[in-house]
RNA sequence: AAUGACGGUACAU
């Protein structure tokens, strides 16, 4: 069973599912009876490639044959059921929990602040986090994660002093959890002082921190502070420059996010849709019609990005203040979206 | 042999 199991998890864990699926009929076809690790690989293969319908089939199934599902089958289902948009699977899964004594299991607790917070059951998923019996830094760092999604920004800058108090580390995911409340309070002070905390536990800047870092400064108002962080970090992805053009253009430094915008290209980092939400926003700001057009042209022409609802807004409001209001309309007459 | 948390967009007067 173990030399099957773990070739089943090597397939479901590098995205073949169909492959593993195929396999755990030939185990079954060998007389070989998988048990609730195999099956919990199964699951877990589905819901890593975002088959969350697939994996509550098989967990069906696994019911079916009747093996009792772990505190390990039962993260994995509520994951699918978060993939799937299956709420009421998901309560189901939740009551199970309390029946069969999993509730004060960490992992499946983190899990079911996720199901709860992804549903936008904010007090069910508070309610999870209060009666946890033992909270991990990964508990920690989804309910901050919640807060700050949700935009109590408060709250999460609250729980991330608390947790600390109770003597659990932040580490880089807790940060990039927490940063994003600083930027939403618009409170400087708050955001150098996580960024203090960084410097203090020696944690490198890689892309994820610096971006988080980055579009905190600029919401908070410091493009400098921005600046410095962008400059100091060596291996910029799309987002890093999305952040950095958008702070500019936040700023009204047109002029500063177009360079940007250049010298990201020359780096052959490709922009998305966001990036020219920044650089439409930025030309927008700065009253470039002209470049607003080309940027616009280049985004279908050059990077086969189909304009949405924010780019055509951009441009809308980039003609009517720079006093093309004809222009503008006739703009709007030829949207093939519905205007919002 | 199976398990959980992380970064960017247009919004509004």
């Amino acid at each position: 069973v173990v030399s099957w199991t773990s070739m089943v998890a090597g397939y479901a864990k590098n995205g073949y599912c169909d492959q593993a699926l195929d396999l755990f009929h030939e185990m079954q076809l060998a007389g070989i009876e998988p048990n609730v690790i195999s099956w919990t690989a199964l699951i877990a293969g589905y819901v890593h490639s975002g088959r969350g319908h697939d994996a509550l089939v098989m967990f069906c199934r696994m019911q079916k044959a009747g093996i009792t599902p772990s505190s390990i089958t039962v993260a994995n289902v509520l994951s699918a059921c978060i993939a799937s948009g299956a709420l009421k699977q998901g309560k189901e899964i939740h009551s199970y929990v309390i029946r069969s004594g999993f509730e004060s299991n960490v992992v499946v607790g983190t899990e079911l602040l996720n199901f709860y917070s992804k549903f936008g059951r904010i007090d069910n998923a508070c309610h999870i986090f209060d009666r946890m019996p033992e909270r991990d830094v990964v508990l920690w760092t989804g309910m901050i994660g919640m807060c700050t999604k949700n935009e109590y920004s408060v709250e999460a800058l609250k729980l991330f002093r608390e947790m600390q108090l109770a003597g659990v580390k932040p580490n880089t995911f807790t940060i990039t959890s927490a940063l994003p409340a600083c930027a939403h309070l618009a409170v400087l002070h708050h955001g150098k002082e996580i960024h203090g905390y960084i410097i203090r536990r020696a944690f490198g800047i890689n892309a994820i921190v610096g971006s988080a870092l980055i579009s905190m400064y600029t919401k908070c108002g410091s493009v400098e502070d921005a600046r410095r962080v962008f400059d100091i970090i060596n291996r910029r992805d799309v987002v890093i420059w999305t952040v950095m053009i958008a702070g500019y253009a936040m700023h009204g430094h047109g002029e500063e996010a177009l360079n940007l915008f250049i010298l990201m290209q020359q780096e052959g980092v490709k922009p998305d849709h966001i990036t020219f939400v920044g650089v439409l926003s930025a030309c927008s700001h700065a009253g470039l019609v002209n470049e607003g057009w080309q940027h616009f042209n280049l985004m279908s022409q050059e990077y086969q990005i189909t304009p949405r609802v924010e780019h055509y807004a951009c441009m809308v409001d980039l003609l009517g203040r720079a006093g093309r209001l004809d222009e503008a309309w006739d703009f709007i007459s030829r949207m093939p979206l519905e205007p919002s």
